[in-house]
Order: structure tokens, then C-alpha cells, then sequence
DNA sequence: GTAGGATTTAAACAAGCGTTTGAGCGCAGG
DNA sequence: CCTGCGCTCAAACGCTTGTTTAAATCCTAC
């Protein structure tokens, strides 16, 4: 048996790490749903660690590149001058959505994955997944910045924490929600614009001068 | 020794699955850092779930509590009127944030596990979770779609999952940045009013009719 | 057609898990 | 003083974990 065993192991490594989570998910699980021994992982991969670093390195590339490729051409339709919020915020959250679209069925798990890793907090594991997007996350901060000149450095910073947060979230949760409000249930591209609206809108919000703002608010 | 070895074994949970996620924490690393009998737990709470689920209960009750008495508060000073977005966006937002700032530094580690817990994906956890917030989300949704008359019900809800991903990022995550950052650190109240700010602007942001915003692209 | 490296296998490994056990502790009420 | 009860303790339970072993099998290249 076994076409591409390697193969075989990735891809159901990918499902299964998204659906419960890559600490609650043994090797054996693994093994016992795609149909080989539990040795082949130590043997294709070195360790169950390599193996979730290859799961997310496989998918994680692909998008990263779009994501600079898509700012690089927002920025050069600007020329100098500050790139279209909106724009920015489009190049950042299209990708990973682009990217499902053309996996189909096979990366269908992987965005829940991506979610779910945003929320692990274990440091190694943190700190093998935020490596990828260093160049991404620079590059991003910088975009907005300057599209968004009436905020500071912090305010972006916290802005940008938030936007990822409803990222993450929609990609954990989204299907989720589907199959539970079938009413509710969309297409990848219209969540999409969705979630592209109400990022930008947030991030064009006025920035809150935080003792008149807690003034007005609450009565 | 052992002055409440109860509220010592809660205390420690609280923080160390808030810290490394529920699935990574062990009995016997909790058991350690309380420095009691890994026994203690069976014997005061029944099971390692169960424990979960005390943490759990001791620190959510009042958030929503507090949550419910806002958003009544807020319907109440509408009268028959739709009631004002940002009111209602921070009615949800602000007793999570404010309670940290009651519970001091005991409370802690809870916002955190909050953050974590909402990314869980295993099936049993996420049941135990999502029971406590029914009321809350039921009467949220529906206060913000009266709000929002230009959004439908399938808009609103997905906005809920935006919003609520914000927040659940940000508890998870705030500390983190502000570590990484110093210089952006803020006070919890200043995060509550950024991501208030934020939150109703996305949530305000217009419907988009998928095809004509995805020709409008960049606007 | 056979030699030899690549791959797969069942079995075993030590370590850690959540939970249970039963003896022993300290301290109240009689 | 002693009984009884709430609590703690070290030890052991059976089970699962990630990884390693060494033999068996496959497949290519000669």
C-alpha cells in the first residue's frame, strides 16, 4: 500500500491538528487515520514537532509571498504618496483566502489550523510559527502607518492586533458557525469582503484621546 | 501548610492554563506549583475537567453579569429606540476589561485562558464554554441588529464573530505585545476604548453587495 | 536475478498522564 | 482521653504518549 506515505501523513496531519488542536492531537491518531505505522513519522519527518513545522510551511509560503506580492503592487500604484488604506488591508486578508479557493478539499482543514495556532500560546510552538511572518507583519505596520496618518505607533500596533484576532477567529470559528446557522452560511469570497470592510473601517476609526473618550462614553 | 488548599489549586489553574493552554497543563503541573497532593484534585473538585470548569465559573458569571445589566441599562435609556451602536459594542466589551482591573492581580492569568479558550476547538471543551454565553449572544444579536437595520441577520452575525475574535486576540495576545513592545504598552482602559472605537466602526461600516465591492476594489 | 539501499513493520522503551487507594495526619466535639 | 471526620499523603493503578529498535519487505539498478 501506501502511494506516498509522506504525503498521506502531511495531509491528514493538517486535517487533524485543525480540528482539535495540535496538543490534543498523538502521533497515533495520525498514524491510525491515514493508514501507516506510527514509526513512519519518526522516520519521514524526525519528530512530531517537524511534522506540525512542515504541515504549516507547506501552506504558510504560498500565502506570505502574495501577501508582499499584493503590497508591493498597492505601494507602486501609489507611487509616493500614502497606499489606499482599504487596499492594504485587502493585499494582508485576501491570501489566505485566495489560497483555499485554489486547494479546495485538500487545504480545507489548514485554515482552521492557522486559527487555531494563533491562539496556542506554548512559547517554542509560538515562536516556530511567528518567524514566518516577521517580514510580513514589518512590511504590513509600515503600509499602514502611512495610510493611516492620524494614528501613532502604538494605536497601529493595537489596531493590527485586532484585525488579526477577527482573522484567526473568523478562520477557527467560521465554519463553525455555517454549519450551525446554515441560514448565516457564505462563500469564502463574501466573508471576505466582509471581514474587509470591517477592518477597514476599524482601522480608520478615530483615534480615542483616552480620558474624553471615557468621559463621553459611559453614563 | 496548606492554608486553603482549594483556592490555592484554583488560583494556580487559573494561571497555568491561561499561560500554556488547557490540553498542555498537567495535573501534576499544577499540583507542583501549588505544592500540594496530586490527589487534592480528585478529591476536591472530582476531575481534571471539572476543574477546568470551576475556574472557569468563578471568573465568567460576574463578566456577563455585568454584561446583561449594561446592555439592559443601555436598551432602557434608548426606550423604544433603536439603542446607540458604541453603547451596546461596549456594554459587551467592558466588564471583561473591567473586572480584570477589580480582580487585580489574582485575575490576572484569566483573561488570558478566556483568549485561549476561545480558540479551542475540541468538541466536549467547547460545549462546557459556549453554554455560558448563550443568553449573552442571544441578547447582544439582537440588540445590534437593531442597531444595525442596514445589515441583515447573516451580516450581523458574522460582525459578532469579528468582534468577538478581536477581543479574545487581544486578551491573548495583549500581554505578549506588551512585552514584546514596551513602548506600546497601555493601560487596560486604554485598550478597551481602542478596540470599542474600532469595534463600532467596523461593525458600522456598510453592507457590501459581494460583486459591486469586489469592482469597487480599490476605491 | 540478485545485491543493496530505501521503506515499512511489530514490538518494545521509558516517561508521563489522570485517577484511585488506603494508611496516616490534625483537630474538633463528647 | 478518645472517637470520628475532614483532609493530606506516598504509592500504585492502567493507559497513552513520542521515540527507538531491529527484523522484514519493497524496489531499483546493475
Amino acid at each position: 500500500m501506501a502511494i506516498d506515505t509522506r504525503k498521506r501523513i502531511l495531509d491528514v496531519a493538517e486535517r487533524l491538528f485543525g480540528e482539535r488542536g495540535f496538543p490534543a492531537t498523538s502521533l497515533r491518531d495520525i498514524t491510525a487515520a491515514a493508514g501507516v505505522n506510527v514509526a513512519a513519522v519518526s522516520y519521514h519527518f524526525g519528530s512530531r514537532e517537524a511534522l506540525l513545522a512542515e504541515v504549516l510551511e507547506r501552506r504558510i509560503e504560498p500565502i506570505n509571498a502574495r501577501r508582499l506580492a499584493a503590497l508591493d503592487a498597492v505601494e507602486a500604484r501609489a507611487g509616493g504618496e500614502p497606499p489606499a488604506l482599504e487596499a492594504v488591508v485587502r493585499a494582508f486578508l485576501s491570501p489566505p483566502f485566495h489560497m483555499q479557493r485554489v486547494w479546495g478539499d485538500e487545504g480545507q482543514g489548514f485554515l482552521r489550523l492557522v486559527g487555531r495556532i494563533h491562539g496556542e500560546t506554548d512559547e517554542d510552538l509560538r515562536a516556530t510559527f511567528v518567524k514566518r511572518f516577521d517580514e510580513v507583519f514589518r512590511r504590513f505596520t509600515a503600509a499602514l502607518r502611512r495610510a493611516l496618518p492620524h494614528l501613532d505607533d502604538a494605536d497601529v500596533r493595537w489596531r493590527m492586533l485586532f484585525l488579526v484576532g477577527s482573522m484567526a477567529f473568523t478562520m477557527s470559528w467560521g465554519p463553525t458557525l455555517a454549519a450551525r446557522e446554515p441560514a448565516a452560511a457564505r462563500e469564502p469570497e463574501d466573508v471576505l469582503e466582509s471581514l474587509v470592510l470591517y477592518a477597514a473601517a476599524g482601522m480608520a476609526a478615530p483615534a480615542g484621546a483616552p480620558a474624553a473618550v471615557a468621559a463621553a462614553g459611559r453614563r
